[in-house]
DNA sequence: CAATTGTATTCCCATACTGGAATATGTCAA
DNA sequence: TTGACATATTCCAGTATGGGAATACAATTG
């Protein structure tokens, strides 16, 4: 069995740099429409606008019509399973890590409390 | 210019959801064995194997020998750089996003304050 | 309606990805 | 050394992906 199609993943549709560009953009600009981003991007539009599709089937983003614009903002709370995810390991990084490991060590090999 | 090859980066890495459960088993059960990993996911050894030789090259696991064995051991602060990424839109999803999302439109709009 | 502007879609290519199977490598025990 | 066990690597197939280019579609203006 090949891979899987993975897209419409959260986390497979932030894997891509670009993509992340584009959320940042909208972070910080609020409601954008294409154009601005397409400007603030590297890439040709249709290259744009086939990223935006992939954030827009994952529901990280949403479009509204104004003219003939298409304006884009970002569904942050689509972001949260990512945020709660990492979270979970966010204590190993933290200032415990020595003890938290030297436990997680001990429990591996076996040994009781 | 086809894609460039985003592997060897955090994000992509943890895009794959077997890499992810590896992630949150060796985090759960701290320093582990292939064989431990193996049995806990539904998955053939090479491509465990695979997948962990993924997580090994961007830093996300590490290892060390115990024989015949191989002990993976997750390298959490290596997750920090998507932690701190996602964080950065936390407040978008708060309980000020009402009033965050109508100030990013009015902004859009080109209105003054 | 025609022309223009803004955006999305389609087709193509080169490459990358995952899983399967087989095999190689490494390590210990007898 | 031989054999058994643990893990890694290689080769293959099918599919997915991103970017380029051209084109289609939509909306506004004249």
């Amino acid at each position: 069995m090949p891979r899987s199609p993975t897209t419409s993943d959260v986390f497979n549709a932030i894997a891509e740099p670009r993509r992340r560009q584009l959320i940042e953009l909208l972070a910080a600009g609020g409601a954008l429409a294409v154009g601005a981003l397409v400007a603030s991007m590297d890439l040709p539009q249709p290259v744009v606008s086939k990223h935006l599709g992939v954030l827009r089937k994952v529901g990280i983003v949403s479009v509204h019509k104004d003219g003939k614009q298409r304006i884009y903002s970002l569904e942050a709370d689509r972001l949260k399973v990512v945020h709660d995810w990492v979270k979970n390991f966010e204590q190993l990084w933290s200032h415990h890590l020595d003890r938290i490991k030297l436990r997680a060590e001990r429990k591996a090999r076996g040994e009781q409390a």
